[in-house]
DNA sequence: CCAACCCGATGACGCGTGTAACCTGGAACG
DNA sequence: CGTTCCAGGTTACACGCGTCATCGGGTTGG
């Protein structure tokens, strides 16, 4: 039962003959006036007389040729833009994240700012950085600045990019840090989990590209806390797939494990349902935590323990990117903080 | 028990006294030659005979200073860029859609475009037209085209956007239209359920933010496909939280519908789990039929029944996008086929 | 010995803007 | 009447880049 056409509705020239660019040049002989008259309309520019009767020709005649201006032009003479760059995969890092990143758009574009994401796969961050500085935006801001370095910076810099804000978990020489230590989380979990009296903790690796850059130090924060206490903490690749995850369930008694820090709740689910499938109890075999703490956490039976992560706000972030715009610094802003939501599944 | 210092990396200014951008004329500078010589080194343009010994003072001088060209002023002399915009919430669309938008910025990267996502929130689609115009970018590639209006379109025509792509149930004059008729959606699922003995249909309808676009439409498809059989369809409001949906799974049975179309595996995933908690047993009771076939949905207890969406290849997207900025037109393309994937929920 | 040619490199222009500096005609003022 | 002033404009320039037209000078050909 397949529904839809699949069918065609449309494919046109759509380039006119001559489909050049309106130019605010056009406008003015339009209106009968200079181009720097039509810009001092355009712009509201103070200090400049014009009257009113010109304003509304200059505005009509606007209006009637769908005058746009060139954002290219303007920041090439201005000698700066008001582009901000979030150098992001969309989907990466997960629904929480997002949420988070659509309500940091708004909030910058109510400063006046165009914010873009740009998603380009590079091996090296230097080429990464040379790619976005084309670009020549006000600011860079990475939600993965762990993958950063000095050098880096220095490319963004010496393009004139005005302010670099990156959520790290070490400072970055150049760059106006915000502490996001995936470690943070990781130790939460194993804290929780050591709380709750397990010894032998698994953290889930997914090989998913551009997970990684999450994963280790997940892990690294987890082996942090197993370093203080009696416990042990081993890594456990598995893929985002039903097939993978009955797979590590089929063998999971072999493993000697006892908990699981399972990368995020999408993981977790899947990893709970294997288990399921396995004839292994979750809590009592095994213990459960995700992060994120998705509303698919409080669903999943049992209940599943998630890992909360507390972002700054995202009109605060907008606030600083703007000062750093500016005036070149800003005042210090709280990172993010990570506490463990405690239910069934622990 | 609160992990995370929530405390601050490094605050610093990072402009430097005159960080200027580093330009091509300081490349010439550097390297003892004129600009010209620089730009025909570094874009190894055809056609003039450049010393191998220059090129390569050219080039180091380059790599010393981390010169970086301005887009800007390379589209604004060319008198093209090679942006390609899409208008996108990040998370609005789901999974299915971010991931295949991330391997459709790769397939433009090859090509030689900048992807750029952009999540402006605008009311009026003449006003978000205009905003994009503004970066002049050579196409536009829309998802949720339906939104879109012939003006827009000659809004960005006027700005000299030489393609226009967008995903929408009905052709829009001056576009390139694929179909994607969320109609074919809400169609699928209620066949489905027809064809499985239910005569009474709930079509779940999300308040969130945007996504009433999407849900429309579904909700019209199902109504179509419910006018050519003794069924009857209605609207459900439901919220993504689980406040909302204990108290829709509450007064269900006051409606009296046997079935029901939860807009996508999230959402039924959420209803599933309030019917549960109510009492109500699926499918015995009710039907439920997500959409995106996530793995999530085959996780669910009963496995759930979803809508597949086969989108057309991201690669072949992103060949007819190139031919439309080449050539002004190509080859029209099969849209989206939309079909159950039948599981124990329905 | 001059013309023809080619190699290697440069000067100058314009893309679309914003703005500092300049111009003009009329009114106000001493 | 000469000067000053102001409203209401306009002219000219620079931002960084790609590229067309040009040029000096060495080699070759007649």
């Amino acid at each position: 039962m397949v529904r839809g056409s699949g069918g065609v509705l449309g494919a046109m020239a759509n380039r006119a003959s001559g489909a050049a660019s309106v130019t605010s040049a056009d406008v003015a002989r339009l209106a009968g006036v200079s181009r720097a008259t039509v810009s001092f309309v355009l712009n509201d520019t103070q200090g400049h007389r014009v009257s009113e009767q010109t304003r509304e020709r200059v505005r009509s005649a606007a209006r009637q040729l769908g005058y746009v201006p060139n954002a290219a032009a303007r920041s090439l003479r201005a000698g700066r833009s008001n582009l901000i760059l979030m150098p992001a995969s969309v989907s990466a890092a997960g629904r929480l994240v997002s949420d988070w990143v659509d309500e940091l758009h708004s909030a910058l574009e109510q400063r006046g700012y165009v914010t873009v994401l740009h998603a380009g796969r590079f091996a090296d961050p230097v080429d990464a950085a040379r790619a976005w500085a084309e670009l020549r935006p006000a600011a860079v801001l990475a939600l993965d600045g762990d993958r950063f370095t000095t050098e880096a910076s220095g490319v963004l810099k010496r393009a004139g990019v005005r302010a670099q804000l990156v959520f790290a978990s070490r400072p970055i020489a150049g760059m106006y840090t915000i502490a996001f230590d995936h470690a943070e989380i990781g130790a939460a979990a194993a804290e929780h989990l050591v709380a709750r009296g397990r010894t032998r903790i698994g953290v889930v690796m997914p090989p998913e590209r551009g997970l990684d850059t999450f994963a280790r130090p997940r892990l690294a924060g987890a082996q942090r806390v197993a370093a203080q206490h009696p416990v042990t903490v081993s890594p456990v690749e598995l893929a985002y797939s039903q097939e993978a995850a009955s797979g590590l369930a089929a063998r999971w008694s072999a493993l000697g494990l006892d908990a699981v820090f399972a990368f995020n709740d999408e993981y977790a689910a899947l990893l709970m349902h294997a288990f399921r499938g396995a004839g292994l109890s979750v809590p009592d075999d095994v213990a459960v935590v995700g992060a994120d703490d998705l509303v698919l956490a409080a669903l999943q039976q049992p209940a599943l323990s998630s890992v909360r992560l507390e972002l700054p706000s995202a009109e605060r972030i907008a606030g600083v990117l703007d000062e750093l715009v500016v005036e070149g610094s800003a005042d210090p802003v709280a990172g993010m903080r990570a506490h463990v939501v405690h239910r069934a599944s622990s």
